[in-house]
DNA sequence: AGCTCTTATGAATCATTGA
DNA sequence: GTCAATGATTCATAAGAGC
């Protein structure tokens, strides 16, 4: 089967409108956050963001399958030496729009921004907001359990000196205690924190969120030749991803220069496809891409 | 200095009326959920949760010091496969009675409840709001540093010559750094992330409250002979804990069976204190409790 | 391969200064 | 008075280079 990613160069308020109803299975995205971006976005005021966003809201509701899933990669900053209420007065909109607002993830970030405040500490989480359009939708939890072995190993392997030392300074919580339970069990389900890094490059190549962020909700929400929707689509990650993991995409961009950046990215499509049969040891069909 | 712990038998929304204005230096508190502990505490429904809560809030911003804080322990549960809002509404709310809604913490926790559900995965993060009176408030980082990353270990045993002056983030955020500031440093801010097991000790109280939680807020957040409430004591963790860490504390509980048990805990009191005395190689004034 | 060392940078926030 | 621009501050990670 023929894999196609449909590329949009615009507005996705004006965009969406050509995807059709009922279409895509899960929709990853992280729009620019109230008063940031302004130098590629124009930074949506922290006043306005409610009401910017509830109609893009309206229209994902209409392209999503219901049985399909949305996650808001989103975070309120600090106005006035508090935190910001438009991200509740979102949620709140979003359900009188018809949203189902099932779970709240976290995102746990293991390099958080640095800084140093009187009255605050850094901010080391995001929300990753889950809303279906139906109670019934579709769950691929075994997709993302985490092989026991390889999770303690890992698990330990990359806890440091510091980490057993800030461990053990809390008497009882030990850590070994943790481990000896999952012996025996190959597999266990994961929970609703996800601990990533952010993208630190060290190349031109900037990226939103870690791609293990999207990697990990297009296996939780999808199978493959499901189609995955990114309205806010930037440097592409979540499209990449998707396409890589054998999924059909719709990327919206309105900067010209990051759309460009990907729309050439897909020209080579052919050559990712063949890198992954490669790496796979398998022969794949070839993929398309279509600018719309 | 006679430390002095207030223990009080009752409802909140009545006892705390016998709080003088401003006296209170740190709440913590961790109310019954909704719906939860229904045996106990009467459940109180989900519709009603906020409408409930408020009275009690406008209490508490009585009794709070203009400098004191109020850690809020809450997490909204599940209600028809759907995350509920009272929390959101309890913010706004709250808002509305003068409270600032400064940060919101979140207790990661190592050890989350064990489960398996077909549309979510295990809960493993609660919500920890802080809230203040005013833009100005005590706060004592330093009491919470915790060990420095292993990465300084390794990073600091020989410094090229960038790392000896000033060098500046060549993206233009304004972010600079200048490693030979970093030699010598062992401890390090923490993050709005607090990463703990869950404690199981508690004996007959339904809510597991670990230690560390109610520890950190109060080192962070006062100094020694401050005032610490908690108007949902249950076996009273936060109470017990302040009175270890010197501070006075006000603790108030509805069911008789908990408040009892706090109460006998604490005609021990004097031998707690020799305890601590013993443990920390000095000698203790002794506190006292007081049945209001 | 596997290890060590170097380097860039990440959705930030607050106090101060200047218009 | 307000409001906008500027400067100061900070920790941990992964990529990449070198051995």
């Amino acid at each position: 089967m023929k894999l196609i990613t449909d590329l949009y160069l615009g507005d996705c308020r004006n965009e969406l409108k050509k995807v059709p109803d009922n279409s895509i299975d899960l929709i990853v995205t992280s729009p620019p956050y109230a008063d940031q971006r302004k130098s590629t976005y124009g930074g949506v005021s922290v006043s306005e963001y409610v009401q910017w966003f509830l109609p893009i809201s309206k229209e994902l509701f209409r392209v999503l399958k219901p049985t399909g899933t949305f996650i808001l990669n989103i975070k309120e900053k600090v106005v006035d030496g508090e935190r910001s209420t438009y991200v509740m007065e979102l949620i709140l909109g979003m359900r009188k729009q018809g949203w189902f607002w099932t779970e709240e993830f976290i995102w746990h970030k293991k390099n958080c921004y640095p800084g140093k405040w009187s009255n605050r500490f850094r901010d080391a989480w995001e929300r990753l907001l889950q809303f279906n359009k139906d109670k019934k939708f579709n769950m691929y939890q075994d997709a993302v359990k985490v092989p026991i072995g390889d999770w303690a190993k890992n698990r330990l392997k990359n806890l440091s000196e510091t980490d057993k030392k800030r461990d053990n300074a809390k008497n009882g919580s030990g850590f070994g205690k943790n481990i000896s339970n999952w012996v025996g069990k190959d597999t266990v389900y994961p929970t609703n924190v996800v601990y990533l890094s952010t993208e630190c490059n060290n190349k031109n190549h900037s990226a939103a969120f870690p791609r293990e962020l999207p990697e990990w909700f297009i296996r939780l929400f999808t199978q493959e030749n499901d189609t995955v929707l990114d309205p806010f689509m930037g440097s592409g990650t979540t499209i990449e991803v998707a396409n890589r993991m054998k999924r059909n995409s719709v990327g919206i961009e309105i900067v010209p220069e990051y759309y460009e950046t990907v729309r050439q990215q897909f020209s080579l499509t052919e050559y990712y496809l063949m890198d992954s049969a490669i790496e796979d040891g398998e022969l794949e069909s070839t993929g398309c891409y279509r600018v719309c």
